[in-house]
DNA sequence: TAAAATTGCTGATAAAAATCATGTCTGTTA
DNA sequence: TAACAGACATGATTTTTATCAGCAATTTTA
């Protein structure tokens, strides 16, 4: 394995992102054991957190940076089954159940990652109820949206899918700053991963969308310039 | 509402599912205050558990039957995203994060059910830890499932999906005693939404298969005459 | 910086799957 | 039991999507 770089430790008391992750409402001695036992390190852009396959030995909070978790189908091909931002947690599921991660986890640019030994985790949980609440209500919202998008894939369009994937990149890392561009930077074939089709497929559909003026596109960014038109392609029954 | 039919209670303890369920840890008083608040109640054929939209009021035990659990998607079509058997729990998702149903629970045969109200689950989490662990590893397995679901919607073959339901189908219900035949009786239009396909193509497929004797169609029974052939058609990685 | 490799793009074609249309079979009900 | 509705089946057609091929642009690496 490479040797990670570190970043400085802060206390998990004073991280700002604890609020939106699971560790919300710890505090005390509990959340000191947490912070204590952390290492904290960057991973650069492409570099994987955890294999699919590979034996779980702690938990990734991701403190600063975006991350893809994907599985590789039968033939070899990738899925985007989630993207991380910062304040989630990552590769907890497999812990819990003692299993081998069924995922993969990669960073798709440089970002800061605390690691969270597993028997801390576990008594953790054990220990502090108001974790396992909110684990099990990540757990909730995570097997909801995996339900909604495995409907979506059986019964939308590649094209409104797309729309939709470039919707969901805009609520998950938003705009870059006084500018409709997504902050996000993937390659065709990501984004093909993530929408589920071939990467001509979603070449050929932003480069329509971009002719269409719904979406610019301007190498590897992508600027939303007409979302109204965009969520109408995305025929999405609720917005 | 119409008014359920009733069987006979048995307290928890005593109940022979219970050991495959999360309640399989559980003891004594905890389990008591379940026993004792729970209704028991038998739902016909087609008949609703819960509502998508609905909003719960407690959680769903299946003593015995079979019920699927679909969503319906934005142009209305059902898509089946789960299958429940004796001594699975339902509707305990939404009632966690409190949210509404996001999907239909529908009986697929006359089944008999359990209702543990929503104040008596909940202070059962808290009071018991080893429930709230059992609740994370059911969640988390199946939030396994259904993101292996959504990769094959993504990437294989409506035939090879077929097959793969049908294997899926066999695990879950198993066979009619000393036979081959898959002890659940769908129509063809809920093998459609369970594959994701087009009813058309199902009912096409499904006489393909019985065409090469891979299987037999006898009415809505369908038997699988050479399992081997099958589990190819599927083309698993694992198998 | 030049060469090589990867990624992105576009057109042509093929394959897969959905849709449309029609008829048959099944079970239900008047 | 006739007739009706619903489910099932199958053929023809259209639409959608994947695949193949060749080239341009970009990025990486020597």
């Amino acid at each position: 394995m490479t040797q990670q770089k570190t970043f400085d430790h802060i206390h998990c008391e004073q991280c700002d992102k604890r609020g939106d992750s699971i560790f919300c409402c710890m505090q005390g001695e509990t959340l000191d054991v947490i912070s204590d036992s952390k290492t904290c390190s960057i991973y650069r852009k492409g570099q994987v957190l955890f294999n699919e396959g590979g034996h779980p030995f702690g938990v990734y909070c991701l403190n600063k940076g975006k991350v893809k978790v994907s599985i590789v189908g039968d033939e070899g091909k990738e899925q985007i089954v989630r993207l991380a931002k910062d304040g989630d947690v990552l590769g907890y599921r497999s812990m819990l159940s003692s299993e081998r991660y069924n995922a993969t986890a990669t960073a798709l640019e440089d970002s800061q990652v605390c690691f969270i030994p597993k028997d801390v985790f576990l008594s953790s949980l054990k220990l502090d109820s108001t974790l396992s609440v909110e684990v099990m209500k990540l757990l909730s919202s995570q097997l909801k949206a995996a339900e909604i998008k495995l409907t979506h894939l059986a019964q939308k369009p590649v094209r409104e899918r797309l729309a939709e994937t470039l919707l969901f990149l805009k609520e998950t890392y938003g705009y870059e700053r006084d500018s409709e561009i997504l902050s996000v930077q993937l390659s065709r074939e990501e984004i093909a991963n993530l929408v589920g089709t071939a990467t001509e497929t979603a070449i050929r559909l932003l480069s329509e969308l971009n002719k269409e003026n719904i979406i610019e596109l301007m190498g590897k960014k992508i600027k939303i310039t007409n979302i109204k038109a965009l969520i109408r392609t995305a025929n999405l029954s609720d917005y």
